[in-house]
DNA sequence: CCGTATCCTAATCGATACTG
DNA sequence: CAGTATCGATTAGGATACGG
């Protein structure tokens, strides 16, 4: 009964969550606690600098992350997932469950293929 | 342990519901069990012929939504939410809850707001 | 080491006109 | 009514080079 204000809510998690690369980030993260940044280039193939700054800052923007820097030569700078980053968890966890099915049922969907003539 | 096989399955879950109109589309199909191309293009303000017809071909292409055309003049054609599609229900739930309370949490944050000085 | 600056491509979305 | 065709604008993402 009040579907725009509604999907504006979806739509905004969704704009924070879609990226490329930021679920692979928070994979990492989540897995590993704390990672420099050259440690998360490293595990995640095929991303360049530039962009891997860009999806780690707009992360960090909306709270999901967090960026330490230490002051030193060479710089280090670290990044973790934060309290609120976590209770994005059960969103990911659905996801992944119903990505899953989803795959199965398309295989399914392929090999059973009925002929339409 | 096996994050690039999860990121795939959670990102192919959001590449099938990531789309400027789709999350709207699919409230409007929810709640009405079954609407028309010029009906669903009255309720979502804003959305062209060319844009609404894509974003529904590819909901239709994942099973999510069908497609009835009725062979009259002038032609109709109903769309309406599938079983599978309504299996998306869970998330649209969570994406929605995790929306409201992360703008809670920024109305928050923007009204602390500590000095930095 | 951890970025930023430039430049480029591809995809998405939008405006408008036309058709069975 | 329910689209398709064409064109233009915007944006995400990538390649590469340079800088503190």
């Amino acid at each position: 009964m009040n579907q725009p204000e509604e999907r504006c809510l979806v739509n905004s998690t969704l704009d924070i969550i879609s990226g490329k690369w930021k679920m692979m980030i928070l994979f990492q993260l989540m897995s590993e606690s704390t990672l420099r940044f050259s440690e998360l280039k490293k595990r995640i193939p095929g991303i360049t600098q530039r962009v891997l700054t860009k999806q780690l800052r707009e992360l960090e923007q909306e709270d999901i992350i967090e960026r330490r820097i230490y002051p030193e030569i060479p710089p280090r700078v670290e990044y973790s997932v934060t309290e609120y980053g976590r209770t994005l968890q059960p969103i990911l966890t659905l996801l992944h469950e119903w990505g899953e099915s989803h795959l199965i049922r398309k295989g399914q969907r392929d090999s059973v293929e009925p002929e339409s003539t």
